[in-house]
DNA sequence: TATTGTTATACTCTATAACTATA
DNA sequence: TATAGTTATAGAGTATAACAATA
């Protein structure tokens, strides 16, 4: 009589391996802008600022793939923080202008040294060749699945 | 004349990528193994269960690097979904021997086949190289960040 | 009526710390 | 006193849906 058939590993999923190394990466980045009183999630909707500018609620919402209501909590707390303000469009007053302050201006280098760092922590001991397959095969997968708005590289 | 010297852009950096493909990857799990009214932590607690046999919150919890506060919720949703069971073991009756039922054990298959089908929709496109590539490059970097106690493979 | 945004509600995930039971 | 576990509390992240303001 056979042995009842296999199911596959956890180990077997390249989606597990993805998850632990990501979730880590992730958590030690938390960690260190953690210090500077910001989250990672925080920090994203900064950098999209500092690249883009001003911007509206719902342009973040698009590019972070995120809903309206959670981009509104974000923005109460970095408003909170007084780095970035809120105000209405002249234009169209059910729009909201959003952007950086001062401070929040002078915050994102440092947050972006953070992400240097970072990277460099878990990626440093990779090989170019094995960094730069890494980076061809992720932005793979993203384009094949319509992953982002973004990429502008 | 040279233009000021950049900071990094968001998409510099490989933990942004790794962080984008990880997260529509488990999101896309989330939304398979939802539809048997479990979650991704809960998936994992099976598949540990299933595979080690009966064990203990804290095993568990050294094993998934979480909290032994955060296996005990995950274990009270499981046991009320009656898919693990629990009692205090009868050699120290500190610990609690935690356990699949029967239909706990009968859906960890119909779990493994959603990662299954998750992971060739996400890694599918790949060529065999790519997937190759990408695992032993993440498998490296767990290794040298040491950050699994499980790797069986 | 359609759109932008906010608020209310809820649930998962996670941590820290206080607490209980057992040894 | 040390260990296993639970519970209380809290906060991030996220979603859905109801709502308000504006067009």
């Amino acid at each position: 009589m056979p042995r009842a058939p296999q199911i596959s590993l956890l180990e077997d999923h390249l989606g597990y391996w993805l998850r632990m190394v990501s979730n880590h990466v992730s958590h030690a980045f938390s960690q260190k802008v953690a210090g500077q009183d910001v989250t990672v999630a925080e920090w994203v909707v900064l950098r999209t600022l500092f690249a883009t500018g001003t911007t509206t609620p719902s342009r973040v919402a698009d590019e972070m793939k995120m809903t309206r209501g959670a981009i509104s909590k974000l923005v109460d707390r970095l408003l909170a923080k007084d780095l970035v303000s809120r105000r209405s469009s002249k234009e169209d007053r059910r729009w909201q202008d959003v952007a950086l302050t001062p401070s929040g201006r002078a915050l994102v280098p440092r947050l972006a040294a953070l992400a240097d760092e970072n990277d460099a922590e878990f990626f440093g001991a990779l090989s170019d060749d094995e960094r730069a397959a890494l980076e061809r095969i992720l932005k793979k997968i993203v384009r094949q699945r319509h992953m982002a708005a973004v990429p502008v590289d």
